[in-house]
RNA sequence: GCCCCCAUCGUCUAGUGGACCAGGACGCAGCCCUUUCAAGGCUAAAACCGGAGUUCGAAUCUCCGUGGGGGCACCA
């Protein structure tokens, strides 16, 4: 376990909806943070203009703090080594990428967008790899400092090695060996002005003192990169993670903006602004991603603190996960149940609310009992409990005939039923329930039979949670209200 | 095409050379409980990608295959 506290951070980009690995990803920062002690913080790496989208960055902030994954340093927050938007920071990335050509790590190039099209094609014709061709390279740097001068539209490209190998390591996956020759003078520095993301993001760990890079196997292929830029300054490394990658259910592929369209329709999703809506509790979701790249032995219900405490960067997963969101359904419901009456009961209210229902706190206080293990998502509450807050309930007239018994024998049911409960001081279920059994014994019916009438009657559905214990919350005037209109139903057929 | 990464039940995973005829979880099947639906309990089926090597001993180390994934932008 690491016992220096370490400074990690999520560095998305605002270019689209918040995704589930990023919520993956800041669980596993943040989960490092709080167990060493050390910070979490958001970066925006918000460089490409063009694709930046507004509401994004609100987007992750919310995701982030629904989750509970409270950053410590960020573009909303501020912090000692602010601003937290890349676009906010250039002249730090000039002032290093200056420092690079001084050394002569790095050079301006002064090649056009189309010249470099048109060499990449050429290449691609000829069955090579595009690669830059290095013409700006080999420039002599004094003419080429004039030429920036003059301000003449150039970017500043990584002077790469040509030869040998670079040796770059994860802490997951040991050593990664390439060979130099397969790499590009990299951009650092667009004709904008703005880092690429490769210079950006080493630049600001650096200057944020990040301690471990935390982050996508997509990373992987660019690692190298990384390294000779972080090497060419000769700053320290900070340790490096590049954990799994998020599969499409089927397993074929990573998850695409597609997998969500796909997804939403069972009622799941791969964003994390949808979550909330369709009833999953961050409880459930977070348990849900960490064990999607990380394994334990047992006990793996686990919430955000033990989460904590049991997280262990030596035992991450280095192979791609495919989703499966049955899982997901699992321990969301494990988590609902897991909630104290009074904060699920919190939970619910809006979902009654969203229907238009109106929330009587007291009776929704004795419901959450009885339908906290029927709930896998919390707006489940509406098929499993809306009916407690309706005036009136129209059941299916099928549905009030019980199974081997015709309308008119079920009528005759649900007249005697009414006739029993009426008699009844109270409808507490203590009170009601034996003189109910007493009926259905002498009836010769089976309990099936005559606690379907009244279920369906008195709900209005067959699905319900217990009986007795749902009349006694409805209380017995509406019951015996309910029962009335379901005898003249039946009547009627 | 080139480069890199990965490989245990259908899926997520435990496993770091002997404690493994491979453990847990989801899902699936059966049983129990049961007024419906759940939840819960019990039981079952289900995996070390293939081949060489190292070793007294390999799921675990090495190599080669195969399969899967990611990347090859003035995108991140």
């Amino acid at each position: 376990m690491t016992t220096t506290p370490a400074r990690v951070r999520l560095a998305p980009s605002p270019t689209g909806h918040m995704h589930l690995a990023t919520a993956r990803n800041a669980l596993y920062n943040f989960l490092l943070a709080r167990q060493t002690g050390g910070q979490f913080i958001l970066r925006l790496e918000d460089t490409d203009i063009k694709r930046t989208l507004p509401g994004a960055e609100q987007e992750i902030t919310d995701g982030l703090r629904w989750l509970g994954l409270e950053y410590d340093e960020g573009p909303d927050i501020g912090g000692p080594y602010g601003p937290y938007r890349q676009t906010e920071r250039r002249e730090i990335y000039q002032h290093h990428a200056g420092a690079l050509v001084e050394k002569g790590a790095a050079y301006p190039c002064f090649c056009t967008p189309e010249r470099l099209d048109k060499v990449r094609q050429e290449q691609q014709k000829r069955k090579e790899t595009p690669h830059y061709d290095g013409t700006c390279r080999v420039l002599d740097p004094g003419d080429a400092a004039r030429r920036v001068a003059a301000g003449e539209k150039h970017v500043i490209r990584l002077k790469m090695p040509q030869d040998g190998v670079t040796v770059a390591h994860d802490h997951l996956r040991g050593d990664i060996t390439v060979e130099n020759k397969n790499f590009d003078d990299s951009i650092l520095l667009k004709t904008d002005g703005l880092p690429t993301y490769h210079f950006g993001a080493m630049v600001d760990d650096y200057e944020m003192k990040i301690t471990h890079v935390l982050r996508g196997a997509e990373w992987l292929s660019t690692f190298p990169l990384h390294v000779n830029i972080v090497r060419a300054f000769g700053w320290d490394e900070p340790v490096w993670i590049h954990f799994s990658l998020f599969l499409k259910p089927s397993g074929k592929g990573k998850l695409s903006k597609r997998d969500a369209a796909e997804a939403m329709k069972e009622g799941h999703s791969t964003f994390v602004k949808d979550m909330q809506e369709l009833g999953f509790i961050p409880e459930g979701v977070l348990n849900w991603c960490a064990l999607m790249g990380w394994g334990v032995p047992e006990n793996d219900v686990m919430t955000l603190p033990q989460m904590v405490e049991r997280f262990d960067i030596d035992h991450l997963t280095a192979s791609p996960a495919a989703v499966n969101f049955q899982k997901l359904d699992h321990f969301n419901g494990t988590h609902i149940r897991l909630l104290s009456t009074e904060d699920l009961a919190a939970r619910l209210k809006p979902y009654f609310t969203r229907e238009g229902l109106a929330v009587n706190d007291a009776a929704l206080l004795k419901i959450v009992p009885l339908i906290r293990e029927r709930l896998v998502t919390l707006d489940d509450c509406i098929p499993f409990a809306a009916f407690f807050f309706r005036e009136i309930v129209s059941p299916n007239p099928e549905d009030l005939v019980a199974k081997g018994l015709d309308a008119k024998q079920s009528a005759e049911v649900a007249r005697r039923a009414y006739q029993i409960l009426s008699a009844q001081p109270t409808i507490r279920h203590e009170d009601a329930e034996p003189p109910m059994r007493a009926y259905v014994e002498e009836s010769g019916l089976n309990v099936n039979q005559v606690f379907g009438i009244v279920r369906v009657a008195v709900t209005g559905q067959k699905v319900s949670p217990p009986l007795f214990e749902s009349m006694e919350i409805i209380g017995k005037e509406k019951v015996l209200e309910r029962l009335k209109r379901a005898i003249e139903i039946l009547e009627k057929m």
